[in-house]
RNA sequence: GUGGCUAUAGUUCAGUUGGUAGAGCACAGGAUUGUGGUUCCUGUUGUCGUCGGUUCGAGCCCGACUAGCCACCCCA
């Protein structure tokens, strides 16, 4: 039996790390122009860091964490998400004491134990940015621009913006007692699921997908209608600040968030095209979850994208490799040994080449050099040598040019430019 | 955790009523001694997922297990 990859964890291969790296290269830039900076924090973390900021009654903490008890009996658990880690980080490193306002994003796999599917695996990859210390709904609108601003630089188009606002404490609880008094009216025609939810966590009826529960929707009482003046005053900001940024939204007062720690403002970035995973990112205000790792208390707003997602999503006819520019095909010993000083100087040159270890056959190595998508290859062969000449191909134009060793070097890089 | 589908060469898949395996792609070599991506020829590759059962005989039938995919739950 070989042995194989842990269930739900996947090899990234060469033919598709190039893509992982674009999307990591837009994300940097696209991030850095609005002012943030890169964090890179721990992928183990002490299982409380999750179980207290994430809720102690979801799914993510009750049934899909990697918790394991390190050598010391210490609880420690694969991180499953990113922000409570970089809350932990921010507050044990006072990151809030160094500036009012700190822009922070960080890229890195995230574990949960599901059962895995299309678009969803054990280790999967996200990128998250978070913005601490603004309050100001100016904040809200700018991350949910700049996510939307990072799709469109990948090339995707066709993506919706939902937000809605779930209100602060007290206009969650307000609001959760009229939904739970209208479900309790239409108790027989709710599904099984939200029987359940009903006492848990009745919020999660708004994104049932039952039909029954559908139909009860359309007259259930919406959480926009509950949130208090304040709230709501922040949520009408955000609307303008984004119609300000031309950044199109969908306003959705049934999008329910799977972690406990949001507040106000929240968002989902939804596609059609994944089936039953649609959404390749989603975020939100957490204002209290500074205060709860014991840190100052710090309005904070961010979001997590799903790498994974977003690569189903890319076009893949777009061509994100990059190949090698030239390829030496060398002919015999003394051209052979040649060339491998050669590809040495042109490699320092920082131009990206290469050449066969083994003396193939030189429609072997042009074959080769076909298969690498080589721009150029220089032939050196046993005539070249004597001759101290060498040609060079243009393989798509097919054009050969014959020049002396003489400079070699130069007239390589010249020609390759 | 629940359900459906699948498991044969590196890969994608054929395999007829059970008689111990085949194709395309890929890879390697060649088609007037040294010129790629198209064409043609030749060649290499398999504990037919694992274990057990039925049978004279199992890739094919039955059972269990494992893995993968898809969906539910939930989520990025």
């Amino acid at each position: 039996m070989k042995i194989t990859a842990v269930k739900g964890f996947n090899d990234i291969l060469p033919e598709d790390s190039p893509k992982w790296q674009f999307i990591e290269k837009i994300a940097r830039n696209t991030f850095h122009s609005y002012g943030f900076s890169e964090i890179r924090i721990p992928i183990v973390e002490k299982t409380e860091v999750f179980a207290r900021s994430i809720g102690e009654a979801t799914d993510i903490v009750e049934k899909e964490m990697y918790s394991f008890p390190d050598r010391n009996d210490l609880s420690l658990t694969l991180r499953p998400e990113g922000t409570a880690v970089v809350v932990r980080s921010f507050v044990q490193n006072a990151i809030y004491a160094k500036k009012p306002v700190n822009k922070l994003y960080y890229f890195g796999p995230m574990f949960r134990y599901e059962r895995p599917q299309k678009g969803r695996y054990r280790q999967f990859h996200q990128i998250g940015a978070e913005i601490f210390g603004a309050a100001e709904p100016m904040a809200d609108a700018e991350i949910m621009s700049m996510i939307m601003r990072f799709f469109t630089e990948v090339g995707l188009t066709g993506l919706s913006l939902q937000i809605n606002s779930l209100g602060c404490d007290e206009c969650r609880k307000v609001y959760k007692e009229k939904l739970v008094e209208y479900l309790t009216g239409h108790k027989e025609n709710i599904c099984d699921n939200c029987t359940r939810r009903l006492k848990k966590n009745p919020l999660r009826f708004l994104d049932c997908k039952a039909a029954s529960c559908n139909e009860l929707k359309t007259n259930a009482p919406s959480i926009l209608d509950s949130i208090c003046g304040a709230c709501a005053d922040h949520f009408k900001s955000v609307k303008n600040y984004l119609d300000a940024l031309n950044t199109p939204y969908e306003i959705n007062d049934q999008m329910v968030r799977g972690l406990d720690y949001y507040s106000r403002t929240t968002f989902e970035v939804t596609t059609n095209m994944l089936g039953a995973q649609n959404a390749v990112a989603a975020g939100g205000r957490y204002d209290k979850l500074c205060e709860m790792f014991s840190g100052p208390k710090t309005p904070a707003i961010g979001f997590a994208l799903g790498v994974e997602r977003l690569i189903l999503l890319l076009d893949t006819s777009k061509d994100y490799e990059r190949k090698t520019k030239l390829f030496i095909a060398a002919l015999g010993q003394e051209a052979r040994d040649f060339s491998f000083k050669l590809i040495n100087q042109l490699r320092a040159k920082n131009i990206s080449c290469e050449m066969t270890y083994s003396d193939n056959s030189l429609k072997s190595q042009m074959r080769r050099a076909g298969k690498n998508e080589s721009q150029h290859v220089l032939i050196i062969g046993e005539d070249e040598m004597k001759s101290g000449s060498a040609i060079i191909r243009d393989m798509s134009t097919k054009e050969q040019t014959s020049f002396s060793l003489d400079d070699i070097t130069n007239k390589i890089m010249e020609y390759c430019s």
